[in-house]
DNA sequence: CGCTAATCATTAGTGCACTAATCATTCGAA
DNA sequence: TTCGAATGATTAGTGCACTAATGATTAGCG
C-alpha cells in the first residue's frame, strides 16, 4: 500500500471565516486525495487484473474490448469500433492488425466503397466467445464484487464520462 | 448531477431468481455494461480533461502526480516515488529524465549509497507549486463536481483497488 | 575478509493512446 | 464533369506502462 507516510501538516488556516475550507483547500495538493490519481491506479488495477484472465484467450485487453465490440456486429468499420470504444481510428488500427496476425479478424476494403475497411471475425475469432462468456463471472468473483456493486459502479463511472464532455454551448459539430 | 449516485456497497440483493440471473449473464458480454470499459474511458477522458490545464505547467498528467509526490516531501528516491505512484521503477526513470530536462528536477546519486539516486526540486520546480495550486479547483469546477461528490468517488475508486489487491493468503513477500 | 545475494536504477522490447501528417477514395457543387 | 472538400484509414512521432534483462553497488553471511 503506497503512500503510508506523508504527515499531512496542517498549516495554520488564515484569519478568515471558513476554517474548514481553507484546510480543504490547502490539502487540495496532497496525492492521496486526488481523484484522478485514484482512477488512473483503478483503471491500471482493474485492468491488471485481467491478464491472467486474457492470456488464456490469447488477448490482451484492449484487445479484448474490441473482440466484444465485435462479438456484437460482425462487419465493422474502423471508424465504427473506434466510436464504440471511444478510441482514435490512429489506436485502433494496429490493434486490429495484430489481431488479424493472431487469426481472430480478417481486414479488407468495402466493395462499393473502397475507403471503408470490413472488419470480420473469422470462425476461430467467433469460437473464442464461448470461452469469453466466462471472463465477466471470473472477474466479478475475483474482486469480490456483487452484481449490483459492479452496476452502481458503471454508473459512477457514466456520470464521470459525462461530466467530462465539453459544454453544450459549444459548436454544434455535425 | 453527475456523480449523484456514487452510493458505497450497497447489499447484495443475492436473488434466487433463476430468470433474472440468466437473463444478466446473457448480457455479460455487452460491451456497454462493462465495469472494466467505463473505467478505462472514464480514466482517459478525465486525464484528458486536465491536458489544457496542465499544458499551461509544462507538465503531462502522469508528470503532474510526480511532481505533487515531491511537493509533499523533496529529495527521494526512484523507488520510493515508484511506490508513492503505484508503478514500475522502469516507467518512473525515462520520466524524470524529462522533468529533468524540463528543468524541474536534479537527479544525482545518494553519497553513502550510490545505488539510490536523489531526486530532489530545483527552485523552478518548486515555485511551480503556486501554479499548481489552482489545479485541484479547476478540474471539480471543469467537471461540474463538488467536494463531496470528488470524495465519494475516490473512496469508491479506493475501494477496488484493495479489492484487486492479492488474497492475504499468499506468500508473504517481503 | 571475501564472495554471494539482495537492492537500486536503467535499458530493451512490446503494446496502447494520442496528435499531426499522409494517401486514397468518394462526394458535391460550380 | 471536373476539381476541391470531405471521409476513411494508415503512418510517423511522442509519451506511458509493463516485463525481462542488465549493470552497478551494497549488505551480509560463512
Amino acid at each position: 500500500m503506497p503512500g503510508a507516510n506523508g504527515a499531512p501538516a496542517s498549516k495554520a488556516a488564515q484569519g478568515s471565516q471558513a476554517t474548514q475550507d481553507s484546510q480543504a483547500e490547502q490539502d487540495d495538493l496532497l496525492l492521496e486525495q486526488q481523484l484522478c490519481f485514484a482512477l488512473t491506479v483503478a483503471s491500471r488495477s482493474v485492468v491488471g487484473a485481467y491478464k491472467p484472465v486474457l492470456d488464456r484467450l490469447g488477448l490482451t485487453h484492449p484487445q479484448y474490448l474490441v473482440m466484444l465490440c465485435l462479438w456484437e456486429a460482425s462487419p465493422r468499420s474502423v471508424r465504427d469500433i473506434s466510436e464504440a470504444l471511444a478510441q482514435e481510428p490512429a489506436t485502433i488500427s494496429p490493434l486490429l492488425r495484430r489481431l488479424e496476425t493472431a487469426g481472430f479478424i480478417t481486414r479488407q476494403r468495402m466493395e462499393g466503397n473502397e475507403r471503408t475497411l470490413e472488419v470480420r471475425l473469422t470462425p476461430r475469432g467467433a469460437a473464442l466467445r464461448e470461452q469469453a462468456t466466462e471472463v465477466p463471472g471470473i472477474m466479478m468473483a475475483r474482486l469480490g464484487l456483487t452484481r449490483e456493486q459492479v452496476r452502481q459502479l458503471h454508473a459512477s463511472m457514466m456520470d464521470l464520462i459525462a461530466a467530462t464532455r465539453p459544454r453544450t454551448d459549444d459548436p454544434p459539430r455535425r
